[in-house]
DNA sequence: GCGACAG
DNA sequence: ATCTTGTCGC
């Protein structure tokens, strides 16, 4: 019988040991708030970006970039370069971005109260998309803020900017929310990473925005890997 | 059987 | 995920 899907609960064959051990992670994750929103004084954005997205193995570079809360002022950054090489596999993000991602962030000095990661959190087939994964791994309060769905049902946010709609799983399960950045702008897949409520990682991701598609965090980073890049190539001829 | 599938 | 070009809207 032939399977073509990796994100469900049919798995192929050599990714099913990975899918048991994101059940297990899954069972690690907290979703109460390990820090209130009102006493988060740091927040990180993650992301990762590759000279080649499209080959596996690669070079893929990571960012972390830090902001004060809630005033949201740049603090610091820590841009790291490394070889990638497990291949993208939906559902299994986390075991090609993590390793390079965990490495950047243990670089960080400063403490930081939660960190916004540019994927899934819970809101994954096995409920351990890349947000929480990271959370768990780094002890850390994580937000998953994806720019596209995976999985969950919802219904469509209102037109206002901030407005957001349930992301449901099974049952009364219930998985984050579909948040609108901006008039205009594409959707927001906001669900808990680890130590967060659904309801705070929505508050969190609100108080976040200003005005563009992604929270001000995970947009920075994101800006300064495609300049790290950029830099990376005009190099290398 | 068909569609859907983070980055 | 990236790249490129063109077009639309504020």
């Amino acid at each position: 019988m032939e399977q073509k899907s990796n994100v469900g609960n049919n798995v192929p064959a050599p990714f099913a040991r990975l899918a048991e051990e994101q059940r297990r992670l899954a069972r690690r994750v907290v979703l109460r708030d390990g820090v209130p929103l009102g006493r988060i004084r740091c927040v990180a954005g993650a992301d990762l970006t590759f000279v080649s997205p499209w080959r596996t193995p690669t070079t893929g570079l990571a960012c972390v970039a830090l902001f004060s809360y809630p005033d949201l002022k740049w603090l610091d950054a820590v841009v790291l370069k490394g070889r990638v090489t497990f291949p993208y596999v939906p559902g299994f993000l986390s075991y090609r971005e993590l390793p390079l991602l965990l490495r950047a962030f243990r670089r960080v000095r400063d403490k930081v109260d939660a960190v916004l990661v540019d994927a899934q959190g819970i809101a994954h087939p096995r409920r351990c998309g890349l947000a929480s994964h990271f959370g768990v791994k780094a002890g850390v309060m994580s937000v998953g803020c994806a720019k596209s769905h995976l999985c969950g049902r919802y219904r469509e946010p209102a037109r206002r900017p901030g407005a957001a709609s349930v992301l449901q799983g099974e049952g009364r399960e219930r998985l984050g929310y579909v948040l609108r950045p901006g008039v205009g702008k594409s959707l927001l897949f906001i669900s808990p990473g680890h130590r967060v409520s659904a309801e705070t990682s929505l508050a969190l991701a609100q108080a976040c925005l200003r005005g563009h598609t992604l929270p001000e965090p995970t947009r920075v980073a994101h800006n300064l890997l495609v300049e790290e890049r950029r830099k990376l190539m005009a190099g290398a001829e």
